[in-house]
DNA sequence: AGTCAACCACTGTAGACAGCATGTC
DNA sequence: CTACAGTGGTTGACT
């Protein structure tokens, strides 16, 4: 008996809607469980069922409900900032609805207060945990609070997040239906007990998924079929180049960035070589062209439109977030048929393909080695397996090499349970990240209501703190230490058991920092002052830990600890005695330096396909070294400014606007204040004699043209733009001759 | 002398969240 | 301190 959209209990124009815009008039199984279990009746539901069964689906409708008939608000919250925006997307069409929606995430919008006016407000987990410290007024209009991808739970350092908003909206007294949504958890059960929620699991998908196991030449799959696949070179290949020859798409997921290239290599010399015609080879250049432009790199764009005009590709977090939107979408267009990736597709937007081929199932982990994937990300790429509309199944598969191995690989992946979510919450850094943020956010000032919050924690639960002594006893022994950390640090203050933040302990919450990072750059500071530099401050702010390092190779190591030693006294925090030259204790620090150092290329203006070359690190890299010392150069500075070491400060401001546009202090002025300026152009129009808004705001189109790289459009918008911040006065100005430009040998 | 296969030693290994202030069509 | 693939150098057999 199938349930009818007409039938459910929702306002008319909702109904309507989805069934005329939408084109949906019944619900799917899992989503009539979930009403049955009163989803749309604000009851709290947990719905673990597959990819594309309508999950989000029914989240939106619940979510439009929520606002239109309850007239609150609704929350969204998601792992990753590209899902913010594809869900923002996906909402956008119930604005004619009159339904206000919006996105906040770091980098996209951040005033609390602005959110107000909004119904549906969709944004990161972090971003969430921000605004619930700054308790803005309008949380109490939230009536809905809807978790994506409920399994990072798990995560080590995110799941605590999300642990810490449940029980602070639990301390705010806030009792939001809460939605909780994922297709893989181990431990549904506990987790929706955990929320107070019903649970809702299923198997059911819309387009039957099957998984096998590929021992050549045969495919077996779970649902007993056995299928002979063509060879056409190596496995992968043949796998893929099976599917796309049946008309589908293929994802392959690799366990390293040089083998995704590589086998987008394979890929694409096989659709190319192929007698039939795979791939519109007009759009494949179109697109080509376009990824080749977006790329900063000249080498990897060249590279990747060669493969693309092939109708394959490579993903990996090397590539730019513009590179990578890119290639998704020419991969949802059909353009791109096969594409070779790294796990950044495994989690990220919604990118489905008919054959899921997971080329490698293990993983090489420092400190461990090679080690087997977990299930939950096995059935996290296999998700991606099944293209609604387009694929009557989909395919995940697994590669063997022995009749043993196959055996393994169906016991150990297809036909096993995903890991049980286990709470990372009492692991040192985050319950010091967690015990601050309460207290200086004024949720908590005495043991007894740090630990209301703390039993609102999904770990107290799993750990039975309540009644398991010995437990309790060893978890608050640790939350003991913790809170003397933060003492010792300076960040909090205790009188008569009561707990008070200081400024330092304000400010390190509101930045959203690490405590022990805020702890080094506190202490790095303070060792700094008076012998400042952009060398030693790039190294203090590279210190935090949040920050994985470049790697230091074997041909280069006597080059950065000869560096190293030199430097040793001008740089901050370091041991006071030298570690022995063979150790492995001297390899942090080197790693530190390194990348130091090329942050310190970077703003002085070093070519960018030089820089990556010399520090062999890719564009992605780059972009995230720029993107999270952003931050965290904002955090230390407004530190610097708390410790009242001003000049410091305003050095540190400086260095954060040059990391930004990597470029020197000069130039700055043009790109921060000009449109379609970047360090390139700004050099360029600096060296043709414009080195200030005046300058070009005074100056001819023809004139500026005569500067490399500014052509007719852009002079004309330059001058506009020039003229208009003049009237304006709006002009961000930079102080000049902060600090001469130099490598790192000038430091020396 | 030049070529090339076979062998061996060495090297490197995934990803991505967060602040603030202030204006603006 | 785990395992594997790719790389680059050396050796030694052969033309």
């Amino acid at each position: 008996m199938t349930m009818l959209i007409a039938d459910l209990s929702l306002p008319d124009v909702l109904k309507t809607f989805i069934e005329e815009k939408r084109n949906a008039k019944f619900l799917y199984p899992p989503q009539e469980e979930a009403v049955r279990r009163g989803i749309l009746n604000g009851e709290s539901v947990v719905m673990v069922t597959s990819t594309a069964s309508g999950k989000t689906f029914l989240a939106e409708v619940a979510a439009i409900s929520n606002v239109l008939i309850n007239d609150r608000k609704t929350i969204v919250t998601v792992p990753l900032k590209a899902l913010a925006y594809e869900k923002l997307m996906d909402f956008k069409a119930y604005e004619e609805l009159g339904i206000r929606i919006t996105a906040s995430t770091g980098e996209y919008d951040s005033d609390d207060r602005w959110l107000e006016s909004f119904d549906v407000i969709i944004t990161t987990y972090e971003k969430l945990d921000s605004i619930l410290r700054h308790k803005p007024a309008w949380l109490g209009d939230v009536g809905q609070l809807i978790i994506d991808e409920l399994h990072y739970l798990g995560d080590p350092e995110r799941g605590p997040i999300i642990e810490s908003i449940i029980s602070k909206i639990k301390l705010l007294g806030l009792t939001p239906q809460i939605i909780g949504l994922s297709a893989t958890i181990g431990n549904a059960e506990e987790l929706a007990g955990w929320l107070g929620a019903k649970l809702v699991k299923t198997n059911w998908r819309p387009i039957p998924l099957r998984e096998g196991v590929y021992l050549r030449p045969f495919l077996s799959f779970n649902d007993g079929t056995k299928i002979r696949v063509r060879e056409v070179g190596d496995p992968v290949t043949s796998l893929a180049m099976d599917s796309l020859n049946g008309g589908g798409q293929a994802i392959v997921f690799t366990s390293s960035r040089s083998s995704a290239v590589k086998v987008a290599k394979q890929l694409a010399k096989a659709i190319c070589d192929s007698q039939s015609r795979l791939i519109d080879v007009e759009a494949a250049s179109r697109t080509a062209e376009e990824v080749r432009r977006a790329s900063s790199s000249k080498l990897l764009g060249d590279e990747l439109s060669q493969l693309i005009r092939c109708g394959a590709s490579f993903h990996h977090a090397g590539l730019e977030l513009e590179v990578r939107r890119l290639i998704e979408e020419a991969f949802r267009q059909r353009i791109i048929r096969a594409l070779a990736s790294t796990t950044t597709l495994a989690a990220g937007v919604n990118l489905p393909a008919r054959r899921v081929i997971i080329g490698d199932y293990r993983r090489y982990e420092a400190g461990e080695g090679m080690v087997d994937i977990p299930v939950m990300e096995y059935k996290q790429m296999a998700g991606r397996a099944g293209r609604p509309g387009l694929d009557p199944y989909g395919e995940a598969v697994l590669i063997a090499s022995n009749d043993r191995e196959a055996r393994r690989l169906f016991d150990l992946y297809v036909n096993a349970e995903p890991e049980n979510v286990v709470s990372r919450f009492f692991v040192e850094e985050n319950l010091a990240f967690n015990l601050l943020s309460i207290i200086a956010s004024g949720y908590a000032s005495n043991m007894n209501e740090i630990n209301d919050f703390l039993s609102n924690t999904l770990a107290y639960s799993q750990y039975r703190i309540a009644s398991n002594v010995i437990q309790r006893n060893a978890l608050m022994r640790r939350v003991d230490d913790m809170l003397k950390f933060l003492i010792e640090s300076g960040f909090i203050e205790e009188s008569n058991g009561e707990f008070a933040a200081t400024p330092l302990g304000l400010a390190v919450n509101k930045t959203y920092i690490d405590p022990y990072t805020a702890n080094d750059y506190v202490r790095g500071l303070r060792e700094l002052n008076g012998k400042a530099n952009n060398l030693n401050l790039l190294f203090l702010a590279v210190k935090s830990r949040k920050i994985p390092k470049l790697r230091v190779k074997r041909g280069e190591e006597d080059k950065w600890s000869d560096a190293l030693v030199r430097n040793w006294s001008r740089l901050p925090l370091m041991p006071p005695t030298l570690p022995d030259y063979d150790d492995d204790e001297l390899n942090p620090f080197m790693e530190e330096l390194k990348t130091a150092t090329m942050m310190l290329d970077w703003i002085n203006e070093v070519d960018e396909d030089a820089l990556l070359k010399q520090y062999d690190a890719q564009p992605g890299d780059l972009r995230m070294y720029i993107d999270q010392l952003d931050w965290l150069l904002g955090a230390m500075s407004e530190l610097a400014r708390i410790l009242k070491l001003r000049e410091l400060a305003g050095r540190i401001g400086m260095l954060r606007l040059r990391v930004k546009y990597g470029i020197k202090a000069d130039a700055l002025e043009l790109a921060l204040n000009l449109e379609g300026i970047g360090r390139t152009r700004a050099r360029e129009l600096y060296r043709a004699g414009f080195k200030s808004i005046e300058d070009i705001a005074n100056s001819t189109p023809a004139k500026l043209q005569q500067a490399r790289g500014i052509g007719p459009t852009l002079a004309n918008s330059l001058i506009e733009q020039a003229k208009k911040l003049m009237e304006t006065g709006r002009i961000t100005r930079v102080p000049r001759d902060e600090e001469p430009s130099g490598d790192l040998s000038d430091y020396l």
